[in-house]
DNA sequence: ATTTTTATCGGAAACGTTTCCGATAGTTGT
DNA sequence: ACAACTATCGGAAACGTTTCCGATAAAAAT
């Protein structure tokens, strides 16, 4: 069973291809009879517009393209959800890929995308340095791009973040005030700017209370780098009083470890989040966390491209910060 | 800056663009020498070819269309990354759609990536029903599908399941072991094979142990689910001994209501779940449910689909059925 | 009644490739 | 030395559309 093509239908109709085209895509140059004649045989055959041969003439897709380090965390699959339902609105189709936390996979993802003529891409770094280059490329080359969560300054595109600082310097206050004091900071992947945001908050928190600087371990965001530190710091007997940790997932690896030793979540030690995952309320105690406003993040990046789409050329990127939550939960109450 | 075409560096090098093609594919048919000039002055000229006209003439796209109703819970997420692997590896670029349960989406994503001339399909059915004539067209235009996790037995194509039955029955099974009595089963979205499966796994442990049926109460597979059931046994006083719940969520739901009206699990009431979801271990207490391979389901699926692929036209449908494991954890322990 | 406008359509080029067919020149065999 | 082959390349059709340009006939204007 072959395709059935533009002049199969053309044929059946004794009409050029020209007017079987225009029936499905001209507002006027066309009958109406004609049209809905031609519309009608067409939906009889089953026959769909090759977009692929449209791609080649009109050099534009309706697809937009999204680029994630992962989905396993709900948070990207959040976000995504965001975007889709602005996209779908409009009436984009939404192509996802992950990159595996690998630039190199990402710029494949990336390339392939740009190859089946995504009209935009939405994009989360993975790396803050290896692809530059090439990201700056594509927007010289017209391509809208936005990028979310992780994004770098030198590459001039829009971008919509969360102001990590701000919640960092709001999650440790949050500490402060529950009485807490001997706060360590579990920081996220070394040199990322979310990573170094968030341990200036920290930093700022102590300041602006007059407290001696915090105490910074550098960790990881997954859950084995919790696990990890938890158990460095029982070896060496130097159990803090209170966690700040740079994302749930290691937040909870240290709380594991913390427990399982014995300790008390919160009498022994309290422990805060970041980037309310879907297990902070499930576990024991309920963990503390800092929630992004995920949904809003896609919807935001979704009409950001948009916007870029819809005035290519002459478009100056916009970079859009959005506010979080502070979820107190069991893991973090008052001191007794 | 526009697109750099095949033209272009025919060109430069004042050959026929049927020697630069021949330069990108051709293993013969051209001096070597030439190729690599070809090759260099392409890679200078930053040219690459382009795959819409490639598809275009080819028929083929070295893209794979996966479609799944969601990744919020890490499930589908581990089965893509499986999927994923195997795909890379031999070429293939991986597009993923998500149909947020929706047959109606499903069908558009199914379209677009169709429209994409992707050389196949791994799918998650979301309905049973509404997109069956569709399925069978696509498989009568012989393009490559594999379904997974959910399918229906009227569409004549590959499928990788879990066999449900026999893993209900086993941790249906574990719960009797323990000395639980009046178990309940929480049973999934109403007539999906899967739910039915795990529904007759259920009784027939029962049967198994000549125990008198277990009772059975139709929940569904989101947490509130779980969380409305829990609170209507409350309200009616019928407080089970144990619950083996359709899947994980639910389980979690029923657990926590059941936790803010006093009860101890498993103390008063035992539960275990099923389909593994990453919450199971940090839930209090840990939750006992069936592990999924959800990995080596995706790395099936992806096999099965690549076979299909290259032997089009003459292929027979498999169905392969996987093996899981049952997590036993503190939810589940034996009665004292 | 003749000219001008309008509505409707067909022809053909274009998008960027691949691939079949044939041309040319050099190489081998007899 | 001549036929037959081989290696290497160019020309052109094809993939399935969109779109520009022009053609035709009917409608409107003069």
């Amino acid at each position: 069973m072959k395709h059935i093509t533009i002049k199969d239908v053309a044929k059946k109709l004794n009409v050029s291809i020209s007017t079987v085209s225009r029936a499905f895509n001209d507002k006027y140059d066309i009958k109406k009879e004609t049209r809905d004649l031609i519309l009608q045989t067409a939906q009889e055959l089953g026959y769909r517009p090759n977009p692929i041969a449209r791609k080649l003439i009109q050099q534009r897709s309706f697809n937009i393209g999204i680029v994630v380090p992962e989905f396993e965390n709900s948070f990207f699959p959040q976000i995504m959800l965001g975007a889709q339902e602005v996209l779908h609105n409009k009436g984009y189709q939404v192509l996802i890929m992950q990159s595996n936390y690998s630039w190199e996979i990402e710029r494949k993802n990336v390339e392939t995308l740009v190859d089946n003529m995504v009209d935009g891409l939405i994009i989360s770094l993975t790396s803050e340095k290896q692809n530059n280059e090439y990201y700056k490329e594509l927007l010289k080359q017209d391509i809208p791009i936005v990028f979310f969560n992780r994004a770098v300054d030198e590459i001039p595109a829009s971008k919509v973040l969360f102001d990590d600082f701000k919640w960092a310097l709001f999650a440790t206050e949050h500490l402060i005030m529950q009485g807490y004091r001997d706060i360590v900071h579990l920081t996220g992947t070394h040199n990322l700017t979310l990573t170094k945001n968030r341990l200036r908050g920290f930093e700022q928190a102590h300041r602006k209370h007059k407290l001696p600087p915090g105490k910074i371990i550098s960790c990881g965001f997954k859950m084995e780098d919790g696990e990890r530190i938890a158990q460095e710091l029982i070896d060496r007997n130097e159990i803090p009083r209170a966690i700040f940790a740079a994302n749930d997932s290691c937040a909870i690896g240290a709380m594991n470890v913390f427990k399982q030793h014995g300790y008390k979540i919160p009498n022994d030690i309290a422990i805060v989040g970041f980037t309310e995952s879907k297990l902070a309320k499930h576990t024991y105690p309920s963990l503390t966390s800092v929630e992004q406003p995920t949904r809003d993040i896609g919807q935001t990046s979704a009409n950001l491209l948009l916007e870029q789409i819809e005035n290519k050329g002459f478009f100056v990127p916009q970079t859009i910060i959005l506010n979080g939550r502070l979820n107190v939960r069991d893991s973090s109450i008052k001191i007794k």
